[in-house]
DNA sequence: CTTGCGCTGTACTAACCAGTCAACTAAGTT
DNA sequence: AACTTAGTTGACTGGTTAGTACAGCGCAAG
């Protein structure tokens, strides 16, 4: 006994992969409590609610996400490299999904921010944070390209918005289609956004 | 009495109206009922599922933009002028919910898809279905364009793809964020997917 | 007027929901 | 060994869920 952190850290990787495959709204504590082998009180003793959980998780999931972006927006790459490899790492993190669990499952964060951001501000709120996230790493990328000279804008934190909102766009349709050849497109649509042209992919 | 027609009527719009501004998952066959002003029995003897009504009120509320689609998608109009009418109406749309309701609730298609598409095989389709029509609406106003030179692309079809997802993605990032700021980004970002330039808008 | 039927009203079920609680357990402290 | 306390357990509550059962109503045809 005494290890209040693995059962929250179960809960919360629990809470993240049941509301990915389903949706929030049809998963219940007591689904998360089975899946993580944690029973109820555990629950309600490390968390106040569902929707804090929720929260937490999310918070979690893209903290560890950080390193990975941190290495892909590096200053030490050429912008369009890690415009490139960011493309080639949200593709293949779908495709893995798509191997293990058969379905396309879109992003985490934007399918449960579109589910709930009218019902749940706090959780509104957190989606609404990591997008933000998302976008500052692809504005520092193009603006670095722009200084290049292989960008060419004249407001690199607007046309990262619209690169991102496309991203957005590509998983939602391609999790409703169930199609992974839909993925594929999203590499070359990002790329016409940005008015750049990838070279032979760096990863994978 | 026998007016199964109203009932039913009557349930179809409300279930789009509570499932919009909430969503699927949140919303009980009750709910609908109650807003509806119609009883239980009446609900289970116009439809089977509470999935099967969802699934035929998108179908209505589908059938009912068709008419304006068709005019806005007119080959009388210009190509340009039919995809800038597109935005225009696709903005407006958003601002109008916004405006009665004061939340922006993004395209109710595609949340709903994002809500289900893994766990009702149904709506799913019916989502994935009714972005096909879109998306031939806009494949149509493309290849117009290219035959008259205002854009140019070897694949009408992959391109009206990818100015769909990229309307999908602001649409749902604007509910995400709850902005109506940033549907204004719709039409520009539009416009460079397509590498045109709007004149004045048109309507509104 | 009466029979038949399309539809409505309402009470019901059985499962499920989020959240609570008091008893309990084990590890650390003295 | 006795005490403290962070963490665990699972039964419990009160309310909600989708869906059902069925009696009754009013209209239309006979």
């Amino acid at each position: 006994m005494r290890r209040e952190g693995d059962t929250k850290q179960k809960l919360l990787s629990t809470a993240i992969e049941l509301i990915w495959e389903n949706s929030y709204g049809s998963i219940s504590v007591d689904d998360i409590c089975e899946r993580a082998g944690v029973n109820k009180g555990s629950f309600y003793y490390a968390f106040k609610t569902k929707s804090d959980l929720a929260i937490a998780a999310y918070d979690e999931f893209s903290k560890n996400k950080r390193p990975i972006m941190d290495r892909i927006f590096s200053s030490q790459e050429p912008p369009l490299v890690r415009l490139g490899n960011y493309c080639d790492k949200v593709v293949n993190d779908q495709m893995a999904k798509y191997q293990s669990f058969g379905r396309v499952l879109g992003c985490p964060f934007v399918s449960v921010g579109c589910e709930l951001s009218t019902q749940d501000e706090g959780i509104r709120r957190k989606m609404e944070e990591i997008a933000e996230q998302v976008i500052r790493y692809l504005t520092g990328a193009i603006r670095d390209a722009v200084a290049e000279g292989s960008i060419g804008t004249d407001d690199p934190a607007q046309l990262a918005k619209e690169a991102y909102y496309f991203v957005v766009g590509v998983l939602i349709q391609a999790k409703i289609q169930n199609d992974p050849e839909t993925l594929k497109r999203l590499k070359p649509g990002f790329a016409r956004i940005l008015g750049i042209r990838f070279e032979e992919p760096i990863t994978a």
